[in-house]
DNA sequence: ATCTACATTATAATAATTCTAAACTGTTGA
DNA sequence: TCAACAGTTTAGAATTATTATAATGTAGAT
């Protein structure tokens, strides 16, 4: 969803209710300069700082799932403990920080394309995300 | 760990007592043809169909998160709702079916060296793993 | 303005995982 | 061989993330 579009329209289009939480939660989502990368918790935090109304948390879980179920959000897989989101729901790599559990995109030219040559008889390819793990250079110490 | 190795030994040699459990947990993890890919609940069923007597949940957990430690299994991910593990330590690629929910190791030759040509300042990379997700090609109907 | 279908809400329920404290068991060394 | 200790196992309680439920509220068409 670009960023300052009319997220009542927006909404409208596919068929999604605007209430004003979920414009609320548009305007947190994508009001921004840089693609946003959240858990549940995150939005949660974000949303009752920036609302005067409290938001429930039933809310913001159904909202978020209809938002991926539309493409406008995406679900990255990272660990087990915790679903992170990305406003960014194009094809694209991600980096981890593993000291600070931050999430960051790759551009399409910092990985070379993907070639897989195995093939699965029956299945076709749905996606291919590639995760690159970082963490602090020294780690020597501790 | 090698396929009918001398359980006992391997555990003791890593700091880890050898106990009926842990050795139970080694047979029904590592003496198969092929690498395993399970989560706990699957481990837990299993292990309770193997062993005459029954195996505490807790003591799965600890287990398993003992190996991990010491590098016998790997952890996946794959959704956010379950924890995968791997009895193939080594740097290797996956191919998910969301369908059945399995999944499967890629070979070496499956998939090209993937090159990274970002880099971020004071970290380094930890790992780099690509997950190929598949489905069933004749998703038409439904 | 009213109606209706869909949304929101608080709360309860569920699922995966971790914690706890007591009982148990390999291992070490007398 | 056996006592003692440190590490383990255990059942169940606690925690955390998520989903379901059912009553209430609200956007949008008539």
């Amino acid at each position: 969803m670009p960023k300052n579009c009319n997220f009542i329209e927006k909404l409208r289009e596919v068929g999604l209710r605007p209430t004003k939480q979920r414009i609320k939660m548009c305007e947190v989502l994508y009001n921004r300069e840089k693609t946003f990368h959240f858990t549940i918790n995150d939005l949660v935090k974000l949303l009752s700082e920036k609302m005067n109304e409290k938001i429930s948390l039933a809310t913001v879980y159904n909202t978020v799932h209809a938002f991926e179920k539309k493409g406008y959000l995406k679900e990255i897989s990272i660990d087990s403990h915790k679903s992170y989101f990305d406003t960014n729901t194009s094809a694209h790599h991600h980096f981890f920080d593993e000291d600070t559990h931050e999430l960051i995109d790759c551009d399409e030219s910092d990985i070379d394309k993907i070639n897989i040559r195995k093939n699965i008889t029956g299945k076709k390819i749905n996606s291919v995300e590639v995760l690159v793990r970082v963490a602090s250079d020294n780690q020597t110490q501790k």
